[in-house]
DNA sequence: GCGACCCGGGACCGGTCGGTCTCATCCAAC
DNA sequence: GTTGGATGAGACCGACCGGTCCCGGGTCGC
């Protein structure tokens, strides 16, 4: 990796907090020029637009936010626990993060008006989180960990849906409960109406 | 009410679709202006400052909000029913809300970095719709018509959460799919883990 | 019909925005 | 040591920002 190449990841890592603080039009390219220690000159020649640099970011922060979610879960062999540990990493794993909150719900947020690539690259994300959710559910399913009638698709959907929303209002009153209250809610969720019974004969159908 | 106070009213409810859609830096004067058909003059003469707009534009949708989701619930007797419409009214009465979406999430997450006067009110309105759905939940308890072991303020927070999460994603894919799952999620909640069962004697302490 | 006042238009202000361009400097290859 | 490309500084641009202010006109009460 050149020299310039190195530059251009060192304003990504420092620009990524400014925009998913500030949003899109909140951070100004005075911001950035504070938060690189550069002057336009030195920005623009890495990148071709303020857009550009705020997709690059974006992608940035969210996969410092993914891999804090999904990291080292791959090991845990039953997808209900998997699925667990994920819940609970959203509560427990913060340090690290990219400041400023889920930067999927700031972008979405942000992006709601105008903005179209960035507005993309939310969606992008948020399915592709969903994806990965959901195929663990299914292969719960084949392997007989996960209640057949579980609606994989649905069930991603509620969990995204549940655990941003607790994010925000946590992020909204400063306080942690909302976050853990979710995840409990979640947990409970997953080991009741989700987890395959083991006692119960004939739970499935072959 | 005077001409002043109409022409006042009226600039609020053509600002707050662009607040709400734009944000508070996104909605620029001149957007204001080509809503209300006024100049800055005319804006500023009923408005101290962009700010002050942006309160009073955000009570209103709140408001406006707010009145669609409890309005006409207070005639419904038992307390777990009511709030099972007030979840579904989340999800059913969309029209004539002020566009842009929630204007707590948006609100929220706008003004996430500085801007202290848009975040108190936003902290106010989420405190206040808690402090509606605590009260309901515990009366619900008085009455026995929810469990005695119900945490009211959890049981709103868990329900505002749930469902402005489901709205973000639903707004993210632009379906109607994670709103309505929420809502029959929450449903389902309310009626296996809050609404008191009828059969079961001394269920409650006395 | 007159005067006071409420109202809105629109020129104007300093500041900042995102973006461009030129040029000095640095460093590495030869 | 020389040269040439990579790099970043910073002046500059037009547009637009939020906000101020004054003035003309309309509208009241009297």
């Amino acid at each position: 990796m050149g020299k310039g190449e190195q530059t251009r990841q060192e304003i990504i890592r420092r620009a990524a907090p400014i925009f998913n603080q500030k949003g899109y039009d909140g951070a100004a390219l005075s911001d950035l020029m504070r938060a690189t220690g550069l002057k336009k000159g030195g920005i623009y020649r890495h990148f071709g637009s303020k857009q550009e640099l705020a997709g690059d970011a974006f992608d940035h922060a969210w996969k410092v936010a993914t891999d804090a979610h999904f990291g080292g879960t791959e090991e845990i062999p039953n997808s209900v626990d998997r699925l667990k540990q994920i819940v609970r990493n959203f509560r427990d794993r913060r340090t690290g993060l990219v400041p400023g909150g889920c930067p999927l719900l700031n972008t979405a947020i942000d992006s709601d008006d105008g903005n179209r690539q960035l507005r993309a690259k939310a969606r992008q994300a948020l399915s592709s989180w969903l994806d990965r959710m959901q195929s663990i559910t299914e292969e719960g399913q084949r392997r007989g960990e996960v209640r057949a009638d579980v609606d994989s698709a649905k069930l991603a959907t509620l969990i995204a849906g549940t655990l941003e929303g607790s994010l925000m209002v946590s992020r909204l009153q400063k306080k942690e409960e909302p976050r853990d209250l979710a995840v409990r809610h979640l947990e409970e969720y997953l080991e009741t109406k989700v987890r395959a019974r083991k006692s119960k004969a004939g739970a499935d159908k072959s």
